[in-house]
DNA sequence: ATGGTAGTAAAACTA
């Protein structure tokens, strides 16, 4: 913790070992406590452990073979650190949710299933994914103690948060049915932290496709990675932004680092 | 306008 100052982070890396240097660059220049990573796509064994080692942080991690892989670098050592969600969890969901404790802040990072498309089974796992993260949170946690939930969250909230709201409205990141699976979870007792201290505010994406041709500089984006807190961690939340001097480097990831402060 | 790129991992699949 710097002063009284505790900021946390949140960062689709889409390969960690590929994004390493900028990673530890940022984390030194950003000054964060927690750094919570998706889409590190390494399996455990080839993990960076020594390299976040010998820079100071500790990280916790489960990564598969395949594309997905959660991580969590920070100051302190983290405790209770538990993969998954619940008793159905594959062994892919472990590679999509980590959660842990640090500075005594209960920390839930995930990696939410895409969907793929809107006809695809992969569609209603994620629809089941966040039915099953609601049970967790009711399960587990309560909305009057502090929780932090954060990550690449696979939805755009609002119209705001997507660039071309009519075009995308089949998109399986903006469909009514996740939209709604996401607001099911919020009502339990989540503020999204960003939102609150930029309302109304468009053009704030977290995400950029590497597909399109100019994405960046033509507001071409997404909100859907996304720092939520409880009440309780809510009302010490001083300020939240998305780094977008974080993408002025050499092989960016597609998506950039989103950043809360609190004050305690 | 309905393509395009990046990454994993070794040909296609995911995002």
């Amino acid at each position: 913790m710097n002063d009284d100052h505790w900021r946390v982070a949140t960062f689709n890396a889409n390969s960690i070992r590929t994004r390493l240097p900028q990673i530890l660059d940022w984390l030194e220049r950003t000054d964060v406590d927690v750094l919570a990573v998706q889409e590190t796509k390494v399996q455990n064994r080839e993990f960076p452990l020594d390299e976040f080692r010998r820079a100071g942080f500790y990280a916790v991690f489960y990564g598969v073979k395949g594309h997905s892989g959660v991580a969590v670098i920070s100051r302190r050592e983290p405790q209770q650190v538990r993969f998954g969600l619940d008793q159905e969890d594959e062994e892919e969901d472990k590679a999509r949710a980590l959660r842990c404790v640090i500075d005594e802040v209960p920390i839930l990072n995930t990696y939410v299933p895409q969907g793929r498309d809107i006809q695809s089974p992969e569609f209603q796992r994620k629809l089941r994914w966040f039915a099953r993260l609601r049970a967790l949170l009711e399960r587990e946690y309560a909305p009057d103690e502090p929780l932090l939930w954060l990550g690449d969250l696979n939805v755009a909230p609002e119209p705001i948060d997507v660039y071309d709201p009519k075009r995308f409205k089949d998109h399986v990141d903006f469909h009514p049915a996740v939209r709604q699976a996401f607001r099911d979870i919020m009502a339990w007792g989540l503020v999204d932290l960003f939102r609150r201290h930029h309302p109304n505010e468009p053009n704030h994406y977290t995400y950029y496709d590497y597909r399109a041709k100019n994405p960046v500089e033509e507001n071409k984006g997404w909100r859907v990675d996304h720092i939520l807190a409880t009440a309780p961690l809510a009302e010490r939340c001083i300020n939240a932004w998305i780094d977008t001097q974080a993408r002025l480097v050499e092989r960016p990831s597609d998506h950039t680092f989103l950043v809360a402060e609190f004050s305690f």
